[in-house]
DNA sequence: ACCTGAACACCGTTCAAGT
DNA sequence: ACCTGAACACCGTTCAAGT
């Protein structure tokens, strides 16, 4: 649609967008996106003052395209959702998350937070009760989107060991209890514990919080 | 205690942690490290493979150190004080939930989850138990502990947002719910949030699994 | 055995210079 | 206005050489 002469900022970003998705936010660098597009690593400061305002624009384009769900459901179901679209964006571009915690003032980090608290406040919570729930979601991670190196298998294990691992075996006295626990340990993925884990959270947030919405309301002198 | 002149590994693992202390774990270099020590950054590589096996070895070594509850307490109590712990240990060295995360097969990973899966164990869990429970708690992660380039103040707010920030101010219709939450949510600090968050994390875990302890036990086949 | 020094292949970034 | 090329101050790591 544009000229093929013409760096344009649109393209860097969209060329790192690729780059970030096959290899990770944290092994970028400026060179290998600038040789990416043929031009000098330089070129790029250009159009962006220094890396981190790429990676910062790159990472606002990743969050402010995921679509939010169905406004009508129950906002359990809706936070639950939401969470869950956030993890996979997370998982697909590897690093993501980590940049996120990192600039929490970022835009792709605002819009984080904006998507949280608007199905919250939707629900009836109070200014108070909303910050509780933000602040017991932000310690919900899923440990796999801080590891910035390489996308990540669908199914991956929470440890990588194997019962034959030479230093699980040679210190195997130094870790009974692991020990004793890796058959069980190693028969599900991540992915299997996710909603799992959520749900509870979700479910103490509803518990603690009781918003206007289904039971009868309790007295709230406020 | 050792001749003055004879660089050992004791040596530079003290002067790694010291540094990692203050800076994270992030932020070390070989040739930061060398210099405090008065030698040349190649002169490391003698006592350790790579940077990778030092960090492993310090890592290890505040894992190591860190002290496990007292065994007569209620398991949700001990629970509580082991992740604490772990969480303490993890923001006075910016970076080393990461390393962990990132080297799960790791001496100081491998301890991390031993420490908790011995109160798990100790409280009756069955294996399926244990896995669940563990894996619930790996998803509770301080997010501060992820930014490895800096200590981190005892109360240090989840944004660093001001609500005259300029870019909350510019694009304030973009945010509007977290424009119109950021008085409730600067009132508190994630170390207010944490022990809450965690409380509910537990709590949720001792209502799915239902260990032999308190109540009477429920009837279960298996 | 233990350490140095030079070197290699990388970084992010600055800045004068080209067109 | 837009990009290049050289340069600076860094990285982790290898390897021959010194003692």
């Amino acid at each position: 649609l544009r000229e093929p002469e013409g760096l344009t900022a649109r393209e860097i970003i969209e060329v790192t967008l690729g780059l970030a998705r096959k290899a990770g936010f944290g092994q970028l660098s400026m060179r290998q996106i600038a040789t990416q597009l043929g031009v000098t690593a330089t070129a790029l400061y250009y159009h962006f003052r220094d890396k981190n305002e790429l990676l910062d624009q790159v990472a606002a384009h990743i969050m402010a395209s995921l679509k939010a769900p169905d406004r009508a459901l129950r906002w359990t179901e809706r936070l639950r959702q939401v969470v869950l679209t956030q993890q996979r964006a997370m998982l697909t571009y590897p690093g993501l998350a980590r940049f996120l915690i990192y600039h929490r003032e970022s835009a792709g980090a605002l819009h984080w937070m904006e998507m949280i608290l608007e199905v919250l406040r939707d629900a009836g919570f109070s200014d108070l009760e909303t910050a509780r729930a933000l602040a017991t979601l932000s310690f919900f991670v899923h440990p796999l989107t801080l590891v910035d190196d390489r996308p990540h298998a669908h199914a991956e294990h929470m440890y990588r060991l194997r019962i034959s691992d030479r230093r699980l075996v040679a210190d195997a006295s130094k870790y009974p209890h692991l020990k004793a626990l890796l058959p069980a340990l190693a028969r599900h993925s991540y992915d299997s514990y996710l909603p799992l884990a959520l749900d509870a959270v979700i479910a103490g947030i509803a518990a603690r919080h009781k918003p206007r919405q289904r039971r009868t309301a309790r007295k709230r002198a406020s």
